[in-house]
DNA sequence: ATGGTCGGAGACCGA
């Protein structure tokens, strides 16, 4: 089993390389995030064609998520139960026995803003649903934008960044809390290279010097993070004529 | 020192 995410920046702009991207990794599920393109205009057909079905929940101009999936999405939910949001920023169905959650989770702007408040208590009532989930499905996989990156490892010079928004204390002890609700960051279930990262700055210079961070995650729980055979980020899409400025991660499971 | 959206210029959001 091979499940991904990828903020993708507008579907909308993004759709070609996106079906690209399918045909050639051919994931179970994708999950994506700021699709920014309202459900009425949500390409089902465009993505069918390749074989996969959808779940989404749109707004207009800002954030969007989405499933994709060639096996059936059941059970849908949009939003975090409980939290009232207008926000487009969680879609979760169940594939096979895997309960997927696509998040994408707020910037924050700056530390010590109204959104920096938004963000810790959208993470703190989330990490709260999440607690639930794991309550009810033995394999959960959460994907998606997390903006933050959770440790020094992750971020291209922690000097520069020390203290900013993504990288503050505050969002990594909300990044440490979701782990603590048995989640495992698939990412760090294996070896890796030094200086990867899923997000680089729009601008000539940051991708080619690899001025980046790693904000996108798959977390995993226990059963789903003992099968687990791979993840990695894959910076192709990123060195692509108008891309989006996230990558990629895709992780591989042993099937049972 | 850059991208997408909405709307028809530039504010807003992004990270």
């Amino acid at each position: 089993m091979k499940l991904a995410t990828w903020n993708v920046n507008s579907l909308t702009v993004r759709l070609p390389q996106v079906l690209e991207w399918l045909d050639l990794h051919q994931p179970d599920v994708l999950a994506l995030q700021e699709t920014k393109v309202v459900d009425e205009r949500f390409p089902v057909a465009a993505l069918e064609a390749l074989g996969y079905g959808s779940v989404f929940a749109g707004q207009k101009t800002y954030n969007g998520v989405a499933l994709l999936s060639r096996r059936p999405l059941d059970n849908p939910k949009v939003g975090v139960p409980g939290l009232d949001d207008p926000q487009r920023r969680v879609v979760a169905a169940t594939v096979g026995d895997v309960r997927v959650v696509c998040v994408y989770v707020p910037n924050g702007q700056q530390v010590g803003s109204e959104k920096f408040t938004y963000k810790l208590e959208w993470l703190a009532a989330t990490r709260a649903w999440l607690e639930a989930e794991l309550a009810e499905h033995t394999r959960v996989a959460v994907m998606g934008d997390l903006n933050i990156a959770p440790e020094d490892r992750d971020v291209h010079s922690p000097k520069r960044w020390e203290g900013q928004v993504l990288v503050s204390a505050p969002e990594r002890d909300a990044f440490r809390g979701l782990l603590g609700t048995g989640l495992h960051d698939a990412f760090r279930l294996h070896p890796q290279p030094e200086r990867v990262f899923s997000w680089w700055n729009y601008g000539a210079l940051a991708f080619p010097r690899n001025w980046g961070l790693r904000i996108d995650h798959i977390l995993v729980s226990a059963p789903l993070a003992a099968v687990c055979q791979s993840c990695e980020i894959d910076v192709g899409p990123r060195g692509h004529t108008r891309p989006s400025d996230h990558a990629p991660v895709i992780a591989t499971f042993a099937d049972p």
